[in-house]
DNA sequence: AGGTTTCTCTACCAATTGGTAGAGGATGCC
DNA sequence: GGCATCCTCTACCAATTGGTAGAGAAACCT
């Protein structure tokens, strides 16, 4: 019950219900009870559950955006930036399940809300087409819609980060040797991917 | 109404709203208004909503099952298989979106539900499996671990099909001509991920 | 001290949830 | 006709949902 602020702790469970649960399905007594304390303090911070779903969502998107943004920034040209922005998005994956679980929600909000998250992450997904168009100017990646090969590897890295049951389906399971594989795998299938 | 029995006007009805919704956020009146029956029928065919989700996914499954394992076992050997594979599930998604959105709901079962139907459809992992190992060991595919490859493929193709914010993100707008540059840029990526 | 603001609480509410009980209306079989 | 089976219905229920109203404690300002 102690440290952080009432509506620090409130974002963050809410963050780890609505990314694992669903939105719909996680009701904010469910939280407030994960929190430590009443419904109403809640609706106290955030006026309704609307209110406190675009905060969360918010806080994940610029969150997503520091982080992926910084890690891609620092690494050298090449392969490298690829690799860099795909560990950035498994670190956090891995340490809490819920982020990317939550930005895959974004598929059931309404329109206008997803729109709104997705403007606040815009700048890093222009970044990032640029990056692919300039490496593919400099022959250094297959020529392809550089716009659609984001969605791609995008689609790649989130649903093996978000769908357990898949990769249990063929066979893999969970640890610290088999993730650092899956990895290992996974920036292999996207360097052949985008390869020139 | 109408032709097909109720059962199956129920089935259908639940396959849409569990695969866009999502299955908790589908309530038993919201399907039944939407077969244009009430909600004791519904619990008449099925006597609980749990029974009605297994239902409604085991029927998904060998549907899938059935579909993709035609089309893969109709088509000639090498990337012809990937892509009648891939077509095989584009299909039925564009058809019904809710389809492969269903699939994605197993991540929020209980594990024991999310297995009884995974398992359904192991037959097909498995032949998608040694599909991709023959391949390698007759060099026309890049060496990796198949069964990882395999859920890397899944993740890519459903994914793109089964995320509309992700793709509007990077401006893209859904169409019949788009679809087909969709398509054919996702056939592209992985055949460039998989050659060898 | 007195008032204001900040924060959390108990008590309550209408609507919706999955589900039960049981009443009919068909339809087919004898 | 009588009877049973199949199918759909109205009526109801306890639990849970998001949300309102307002009380009370603590801290700050003057």
């Amino acid at each position: 019950m102690a440290g952080k602020p009432t509506r620090e702790r409130i974002l963050e469970a809410a963050l780890d219900r609505f990314g694992t649960a669903g939105i719909d399905s996680t009701s904010l007594d469910d939280i407030a009870r994960g929190v430590g304390v009443a419904k109403q303090t809640l609706l106290y911070w955030f006026p309704s559950k609307e209110e406190l779903v675009v905060a969360v969502l918010q806080r994940v998107a610029d969150e997503l955006v520091v982080e992926v943004g910084a890690a891609v920034r620092g690494a050298p040209h090449g392969f490298a930036r690829v690799e860099a922005a795909v560990t950035a998005v498994f670190r956090p994956a891995v340490r809490r399940p819920a982020l990317l679980g939550l930005v895959r929600e974004l598929n059931r909000l309404s329109p206008e809300l997803a729109d709104a998250v997705v403007s606040r992450m815009r700048p890093l997904v222009d970044l990032a087409v640029a990056y692919l168009e300039g490496e593919m100017d400099a022959g250094r990646l297959r020529r392809a819609d550089a716009r659609l090969l984001m969605a791609f590897a995008y689609s790649t890295v989130v649903g093996v980060a978000t769908e357990p049951v898949a990769l249990r389906a063929v066979g893999w399971e969970p640890g610290v040797a088999s993730l650092r594989k899956l990895r290992a795998e996974l920036l292999a299938f996207l360097r052949a991917a985008l390869a020139a």
